[in-house]
DNA sequence: ATTATTGCAAAGACTTTGCAACTCC
DNA sequence: GGAGTTGCAAAGTCTTTGCAATAAT
C-alpha cells in the first residue's frame, strides 16, 4: 500500500485526509509487528516531530472505529495495533511478548464452516480469530522482553 | 470450589496460604464475568477493607504466573481475569464490552486435531482459544457500557 | 527462625481530555 | 466558510514499586 491507497481508504470512510492520518496508517503498516500505541508514536516522531502524541492516540482510535486498522488483543493491558490484512490468526509467545501472524486459510475455512453448521443463538459473528499460545522451541532471539 | 480447594491449590504451587490470596481467588471465581483488576479489588474491599489494592494487583500477578487464574485478552487496555475452567473460548460483543464463555468441546477437539496434523514449526502450543467477535441480535441489556 | 508476603503511599506508565488555533473540503 | 482536526499540556486512569512491618511455614 502506498500513500495514494491510504488516501482513498480515508475518503471512502468519510474521513478527511490529513498528513497526521496518513502518517499513522503508514506507521502501522510499516511497523507490521503489532506495534503499541507508543511505538507508533515514536516512529512517527522521527519523521514528523511536530505530530503530537495525543493526536496519534486520537487517530489510532478513529482509524480503529472505521476499521482501517485493528486492535490486537493482548493480555498485558497495552494497546497494540495491526494493519487490516487478510484473515489471519495470532501466535502469542509466552516467553517473549511477541505476537506473530499465522496465515492458514484451510484452518480459517474449517472454523467458519463449523459455525455455519453450528450457529450461536442470537449472535451474529463478525470475526473469528485464533489465539495460539505457546513458545518457540528454537533459539531465536526475543525481540521484546516479556 | 470452596476455601479448602483454594488452599490445596496454593500449596500445590508452592505458595503460602494467606487470607489475601484466598480472597483474590475467591473473588475471581465468584465474579465469573472476567472481572477487571479493579472489579476484583472493589469486591474484595467489601469483605476485607484492610486488603491493599497493591496487594490485589500483586496477587493477581502471582496467581496468573502459577496458572491458578488466567488473564483474558482484551483490546481495550484493561487487565481482565478468569478463573481457570475447562477449555473454553470467548465471545466478544462489539456493542457492549461483555466477554462471555463459549464451551464447545467438539470445536475444541477439531482445532486441536487440526494442529496435530499441521504442526507449527519450532513452536510448542500450550493453549488454543477462539476469539469470536460479533454482536447479540436479541435485546438483552448490556451489562457494561462500551 | 527464616523467608515470603503485605500495607501503604508514592511514583510510574499509558491514555484521554479540553479548547483555541488551524486545515481540509 | 464551516465542520472536522490538531497541538499542547494538564488531568486521569490503571498499575507497579520500594521497603519496613508482619505473618506463614
Amino acid at each position: 500500500m502506498d500513500q495514494g491507497d491510504y488516501q482513498i481508504l480515508l475518503k471512502e470512510k468519510g474521513l478527511k485526509v490529513t498528513p497526521q492520518r496518513l502518517a499513522v496508517i503508514e506507521a502501522v503498516d510499516v511497523l507490521n509487528d503489532h506495534p503499541t500505541a507508543e511505538e507508533v508514536s515514536m516512529y512517527i516522531r522521527k519523521q514528523h516531530p511536530n505530530i503530537a502524541t495525543g493526536t496519534v492516540y486520537k487517530t489510532l482510535d478513529t482509524l480503529t472505529e472505521k476499521n482501517i486498522i485493528k486492535r490486537v488483543r493482548t493480555d498485558r493491558g497495552l494497546l497494540r495495533y495491526d494493519a487490516v490484512k487478510d484473515n489471519h490468526h495470532h501466535i502469542y509467545c509466552t516467553q517473549c511478548d511477541r505476537i506473530e501472524d499465522y496465515y492458514d486459510s484451510e484452518l480459517t475455512d474449517m472454523i467458519y464452516g463449523y459455525f455455519e453448521k453450528n450457529r450461536i443463538p442470537d449472535f451474529k459473528i463478525e470475526d473469528i480469530k485464533l489465539e495460539i499460545v505457546g513458545r518457540y522451541t528454537d533459539n531465536r532471539e526475543s525481540v521484546r522482553k516479556k
